[in-house]
DNA sequence: CGGTCTCTTGACGGAGTTCAAAGCTAGTGG
DNA sequence: CCACTAGCTTTGAACTCCGTCAAGAGACCG
């Protein structure tokens, strides 16, 4: 695994751009995070399963989908370095959950279970400023989705996709991507087709 | 325009469902907010403003919704009482916004502006805890609202709405209810000939 | 009332799906 | 280190759902 220090040193890093936590504050919380290695293709949540964990992703991608009564797969996010990863409703509310949440690289995550997140904010106040700065980038970036999900075509979600988040573009492979777009691998094919003859002629 | 007392009731209601706020803690946030009466098909924010509040709906009904360059609107969100709304996006950084927000009924709410914002979380500590679990739900419900477009089609997105949301199905205009989908009204309106047809057969 | 907006219904076209097959790539084991 | 296989990508053809355009019927408001 990557150096423990390390990891803990790229999760500071995320909180001192959003917060002006001190170094004493961070340092009492790191007792809370678990650091683990995950394999390629290892699950960290698997349907039917209670989410215990909240990850912090410090090195490789992982991804969370789930899988229809007829088998296909259905990405919802994936999680580079520095991204957060979880299901949050099952997590919260200790039901099972719908989600598979597995690496498509070797990773290495920092797992904050439940327990923990009920003594993290007692611990360290600016932890919930923190969070709550998250979940407000979040929300942008999802509503933001949405509505390109109401309103665009298949193709400009595509090139949205390239602009905002080219490095996971070349990361991960084009099934994946259309899984995330909500169309077909054959869909893609020819829309990578389509654009390539067009920056041509 | 409703009582004020009562405007400030239902939110205080809505916080203490969600913290253990005190009393005295909500009264010294009451004055920064300001009551507004909204008029049926009033804006609150326009294309190219800077969206200037928070709003907290405690009559009525608003929605936020975008017009593309073929003048196609596409609504993003319905905030009937006891709901939120705002451009989250334009509202923190003072950029311009490309959404409006209207009222589809004559509506009353409690607007907060950035400016108090910025103090409302040294003033009541525990509206920082507030936010925070405001935005975890609807992270997990906008991440639904992700997997429904990207894995159901257009009438399985329906019935997902009448289900989650049957109050807003039976306010709205269809017309509205297609644009949330991301689908025309005629698409819509075959789309519930079929359902109802499959259910008397 | 009259006019505007909403909802419906029909015909046609296009974007994307499904199914099938072939070529390509990368990981695995001998 | 090479050969083999499994999964990924591409391409083709037929089909389906939904969008577009158009017209008509019903509902609401001034």
């Amino acid at each position: 695994m990557q150096d423990v220090r390390r990891m803990f040193d790229l999760l500071q890093q995320h909180v001192l751009k959003r917060t002006a936590m001190t170094a004493e504050e961070f340092s009492l919380v790191t007792a809370l995070f678990v650091p683990k290695r995950v394999r390629k293709n290892a699950y960290l949540l698997q349907e039917g399963e209670v989410c215990k964990y909240l990850a912090f992703v410090t090195r490789g991608c992982l991804r969370s989908y789930t899988i229809d009564k007829s088998g296909g797969e259905h990405i919802i996010q994936f999680a580079p370095e520095e991204w957060w990863i979880t299901d949050l409703y099952s997590f919260l509310t200790a039901n099972s959950t719908e989600y598979f949440i597995d690496a498509l690289e070797e990773s290495d995550v920092l797992l904050l279970e439940a327990a923990s997140w009920e003594k993290i904010f007692a611990v360290a106040p600016t932890f919930e400023r923190y969070f709550r700065i998250l979940l407000q980038s979040n929300y942008i970036a999802t509503h933001r989705r949405v509505l390109g999900s109401i309103s665009l075509s298949a193709e400009q979600r595509y090139i949205q996709l390239l602009e905002e988040y080219p490095s996971i573009v070349q990361r991960v492979t084009q099934r994946h991507i259309a899984s995330y777009l909500g169309i077909t691998p054959e869909a893609l094919s020819r829309i990578r087709l389509r654009m390539t003859k067009e920056v041509k002629s």
